[in-house]
DNA sequence: AATGAAATCGACCAGCA
DNA sequence: TGCTGGTCGATTTCATT
């Protein structure tokens, strides 16, 4: 995020139509054939596999990952935990990576504004919440930390294509 | 979620300590040949397909998909939102909906407490961000929202097999 | 539930537009 | 650079244990 590029700028990479139909695809579903993608998108076997090759060089795609059902592993408990951390400098990086670390919490935000981190944490059953709590509040540097429970996740994984707006799209593909 | 079991209960599968293994390899990458896999587990190559296909029809992969830096499509900005809505009966499912519509929010929580949805959201620039709050205020049965700009992500896609901890862990296996 | 062999599919290479 | 076609190696499937 260092960049100088003004507020408008779209993305580093030179991405086609093409290239953004195929990872329209392949980040809904990787589990497809190459034929599947050849037929959709007009292309031949080898064209899909050596654009594939490509976005993974290029790090537009960085990584295949299997999704795990959490609530199959019973992991049926979301906590959304803000964190404000007690105001000296050097603090934050420390806090962060800390509670990073802590098993159970799967996402972890540095923000602006009064709160200072926002986590996502997933558990299977109070007590582990419990422990899990307790140990964001032991993390040194800590000062409070307040927690709401997730009664319904309407909308989970980040699908970064696939909420990509008309106008994000436009600037992805135009200005190659 | 509509379980009468105990809150100590663990999951409904019956997973033993080389499926839980299996998975923490693949929820972390499955661009790997099954060599890879059955060299790790000590098992034949068709032993972990019979085994990974278990896994997709019982539910617990739900999907294998890539995953697109949101980065490298210029999708550097990042918000977290909480919304309020009226206290109507009734409402808050559309709103739910509405809300996890609109293009660039990639997570949606329904939370307990006096916020009523948590919104993750991302975006290329401050423009597209705007736009983004004026359909969430925009959406019928909102009150109001409050916004935070994240500044860092420190920890992102829920890699939920990783972030399990070791009595995460013993739940799933133990009682087969 | 796991194995090995047979059929199928994907990865890579050389060459071409 | 982007694509094609063919080859080899990998994966999927299936009969068998």
């Amino acid at each position: 995020m260092s960049e100088s590029y003004p507020d408008e700028w779209e993305g580093p990479d030179d991405l086609d139509e093409t290239d953004l139909r195929l990872l329209e695809c392949v980040d809904e579903d990787f589990d497809v054939s190459l034929k599947e993608l050849s037929a959709e998108l007009g292309l031949s076997n080898s064209a899909i596999h050596y654009r594939l090759n490509k976005l993974k060089e290029a790090g537009v795609i960085d990584g295949v990952t299997a999704d795990v059902d959490p609530t199959s592993l019973g992991l049926n408990m979301v906590a959304i935990t803000e964190v404000s951390v007690v105001h000296e400098p050097g603090y934050s990086e420390h806090v962060g990576t800390d509670l990073a670390d802590i098993d159970g919490v799967e996402q972890l935000y540095y923000t602006m504004g009064d709160v200072d981190f926002v986590a996502i944490s997933r558990v299977q059953n109070r007590s582990q919440m419990n422990r899990l709590i307790e140990k964001m509040v032991a993390v040194e540097g800590v000062d409070e930390t307040s927690s709401r429970f997730v009664m319904d996740e309407l909308k989970t994984a980040p699908r970064t294509v696939a909420t990509l707006s008309e106008g994000m799209r436009e600037n992805l593909v135009e200005d190659e």
